[in-house]
DNA sequence: CGACCGATTGATGATGCTCAATAAGTGTGG
DNA sequence: CCACACTTATTGAGCATCATCAATCGGTCG
């Protein structure tokens, strides 16, 4: 991996306060690699052979049972995904799969094992950022079993137009049918739930969603920090 | 807190590896106490001041919105809990009860943290364990999204009857309306989900179920590892 | 005994899924 | 550039699942 791939990961808090000789000896064994658009990276059960970074483009993360399947993440650029699975050396709960053209770095979790063993400034950022994903996940969780698909939505609208910047109108980051996947609804709820929420101010046209009346949809969605928050 | 104290979670993952000092250490500021049931040992939103360990007994972990409540864990003996939040010096994202009598050792989460930032072999016992709570909820999240309630019950008992030993009858470790909640459906359902799976040879007599059939259960529940298998 | 709580059952309505058809959009190859 | 195939989004109809409300039964505990 060439200094300037290297220095777009350098920045990641799980990366941050280790020192350079760590940092360069996970580096050495790295992959750098971009996938064209709907190109599985790997499947559930397989062994973790590498810690994935994100470094441009979109993954989906995915998950299956008895023939049905169903989105758990939506991964956007800088981040790692499956760290757990690394760091425990077990098999992927997740299948992944690229959305749209994605770069990736590929650490080999082998080595990610052995600097994590040896080098405890490392070792205490993987906490902080597991028990950040832990979090991420019970809210998630609670996302799921406290409300009902609408407002799901409606949570999950109102969170996008604070990530795209907070203008009345933005473009949805992903299809629909993922996003439905995401909230645990079908594509054909999704859209009848998305009709609903006309009620609320909320237009669509293709999957650029405009929210006339926030306030009236933040009533029904009432997002709270315990679910909604990311940061906390 | 006294030595024969200490000795209940000396052994717990997360201290096996670290050293006797700072062991101590986070031992010195340590409480031991015992609650009756149905005491709310802290809730969603408060900060998390320490991190606990429930020695015995049984504690819930629930969630909060709109006037909703669902179960999202039940804690058994003996394993810490909210250990992410005080990682993160994060507020609660649930609340803790008391289900039965329980006898908990609470640690002050500062000094986790201290112990946590100088120790490194703490910090990867966490990491590990954090990794292993977090793979937990991933496929909590999995049941919950792919299977539906009838699914999940069946899925259910079969993982009890193992915890249990394995004999055809055992007793359900909670109230059923607490079983339902943990998987997402009200106590009517659970109740009429549980005869519905007499059709599989599972009869109850009240908190006492036995498995007749089990073979006939496992083609219904469908078990996998990337589910249902703890150890993974 | 009587009050209370949990479990169960039935009736009913809300929510969500499946199937099918159509419209709209995308990309490919001629 | 257009025709075609393919996929996604949308809509409707019907059905399955699940929640709510109400009533009853049974056990527990003061």
């Amino acid at each position: 991996m060439r200094e300037s791939e290297t220095g777009e990961i350098r920045g990641l808090t799980i990366f941050a306060d280790m020192d350079d000789a760590a940092f360069a000896r996970l580096c050495r064994a790295a992959y750098v690699q971009t996938f064209p658009p709907q190109v599985e990276l790997f499947a559930e059960g397989e062994p973790s052979d590498f810690l994935h970074i994100l470094v441009a483009g979109q993954v989906e993360l995915c998950a299956h049972w008895n023939g049905r399947e169903t989105v758990m993440e939506i991964v956007r650029p800088v981040s790692s995904f499956i760290l757990a699975a690394t760091i425990r050396d077990a098999p992927f709960l997740m299948s992944a799969r690229t959305v749209e053209k994605s770069r990736l770095i590929l650490l080999p979790s082998q080595d990610v094992r052995n600097v994590f063993d040896t080098d405890g400034a490392f070792a205490r950022a993987l906490v902080r950022e597991l028990a950040g994903c832990y979090r991420g996940v019970v809210k998630s969780s609670k996302n799921l079993k406290l409300r009902n698909g609408i407002e799901r939505l409606a949570n999950y609208l109102i969170r996008q137009q604070d990530l795209a910047g907070g203008a009345p109108s933005f473009v949805l980051p992903v299809e629909k049918r993922k996003i439905a996947a995401l909230l645990g609804m079908t594509p054909e709820n999704f859209s009848r739930a998305l009709r609903l929420l006309g009620e609320y101010g909320v237009t669509n046209d293709g999957m650029t969603i405009t929210i006339a009346d926030r306030k009236s949809l933040v009533r029904l969605a009432k997002p709270v920090r315990m679910i909604d928050d990311p940061e906390i």
